[in-house]
Order: C-alpha cells, then structure tokens, then sequence
DNA sequence: CGGGATCCACGGCGATACTG
DNA sequence: CAGTATCGCCGTGGATCCCG
C-alpha cells in the first residue's frame, strides 16, 4: 500500500491516522463512536446541554420534534457512556437535571469540526445530489 | 434514507459554533451530513478509499464484514453526495474503479478529528459504561 | 466481474397511555 | 415533573438468486 504520507505536512488527510485503525479490539475507532452518538438526537441533546445545564422538560422543548420517549432513551445512553451526568433533587415535584460531562464537553470539539465542513460544504453536498438524481 | 426532516430551526439558540446552527434551511449542519456518512459503512468505504482508487470487489475485500448489497448501496449514496467517483472500463468482463472526490477527500480531515478524539477516549467511554452497567 | 431483485429479521423511533 | 410500558410502523442491512 502506498501509504506516503508525511504526517506533519498541514492537513491531516491521508492517514496511518490513529481514528480510522481498525482491530486491535472490536474495531474502528470512529464506528465506536458513531454507534453511540450518530443516531438521531445525541447529537441535538449534547449541543442543546452545552450552553449549560436543563431540566428534563426544559431539554425537551429545546429540541423541537422529540419525543419524549426518545429523549429518556438517548439521555441514558449519553448517561451511559459518560458524556452526560444526571442530578436529581428530591423534592415535590421532583426536578432532574441535565449536563454535560468533561468528556461530554471535549466531544463537542471534534463534533463541531465535523459541523463546520457540513455547513461550507452542504451546498456542494445538495448540488451533487440535484445533479446525480437529474440524470437518473 | 432518514432526511429526519424536522423542523428544529427558528429557534433564539445562542449558538456560538457554525456547526450546530440551524439555518431555516432544513435543520442542523451535523445531522444533515451524518445522515449522509453516519451509517454502518460509508465511513469505512471513505477510509479504505483514500490510499487510491479500488475495483468493487478489491474493495469488497478489504471491508470485511460488508455484503455486496451494501457496499453497492453505500457506493451509489456516496456517488449521489458526490463524496465518490465512479469510473467504467468497457472491457470484458467489466472493470469498475471507485475513487474519493476532491470533496470526499476534504471530509477525510473532520472525519479523523473525530476519529482521533475516539481513539484517545474509548477508553473513558468503555470504563463509564461498564461502571453504569455494574450499579443498574 | 459488478452488480440488480427479492425476501426477511431486527431494531430505531414515534404515538399513546399510565405512574410516583 | 419526569419518567415507564406497550404497540406498531418502517428503514436498515444480511442472505440468496439471477443477469449482462
């Protein structure tokens, strides 16, 4: 394989890139992360909880369109995996509260590099798409 | 394939990163593309293609895992974002060569941001599931 | 070789109803 | 308020067979 890259060199594009290894155990690093963050709202609720903590219905009005199942799902899952702690405080009514976790808090970079290239490049993304679906 | 067309814009969201911004115009940056990439193989497909240009079933090959019909799925949504590029030879039997555009290449760069930030935390990530799952 | 067509299992996700 | 429980749709993706 022809693997010439010069690491060092501006832009990281070509890659003996740690992220993209794969094995070692269980895999790509990437698709690890991905499993857990890419599904349809994870990514919504940590951006929604980055700004500061929220209340459970406080959370669910910020994001417009979830149901509340879906919001106690992924809330578990992100609790889960360390990117968001849950405080509860007992009294009447009970009040839950959401936040971001350091680890919680460092994905957030990464994820917004990714959003920056979405947003110069959806204009591309769509017009490709126009053009490849005119045409077939 | 998901779109997830919800209207989660209009909102006052003090957004202090691009990537998160929900421009009228169809919802957050991020969700659109992993909407686009954030499924079980495209990301795979975008890595094994960045040394240089493969023939379907080299390609096959070296994703293991991946059945026919996916990767053919993957490569026509790829092509249809214009991430990938495919090339005919008429010869027989036929000779189809998939490389990454200069725009598929470009997303290579978020990609393993992304991918390093796994790499260095999958660890954290591992340890705090195992912890949740140990008290619950 | 590089697919297309079809069938089917599984899981994500929404809708709805109920609870401490 | 902050959940839990249940149901059912439907999209994703594997398996298999066929074709130019």
């Amino acid at each position: 394989m022809t693997i010439s890259t010069k690491p060092q060199d501006g832009a990281p594009l070509l890659s003996t890139s740690p992220g993209f290894a794969s094995d070692g155990d269980g895999g790509c690093p990437i698709r690890e992360v991905l499993d857990r963050v890419g599904d349809t709202w994870s990514i919504l609720v940590i951006f929604n909880l980055q700004q500061g903590p929220l209340r459970f219905n406080a959370l669910r009005r910020s994001i417009e369109g979830i149901s509340q199942r879906m919001l106690t799902v992924t809330l578990r899952s992100l609790e889960r995996d360390g990117l968001v702690a849950r405080r509860v405080r007992p009294v009447s009514p009970p009040e839950v509260e959401y936040s971001l976790t350091d680890l919680g808090h460092s994905l957030a970079g990464p994820i917004d590099t990714l959003g920056q290239w979405a947003a110069q490049n959806r204009a591309a993304l769509r017009a490709a798409r126009a053009a490849f679906d005119a045409e077939n």
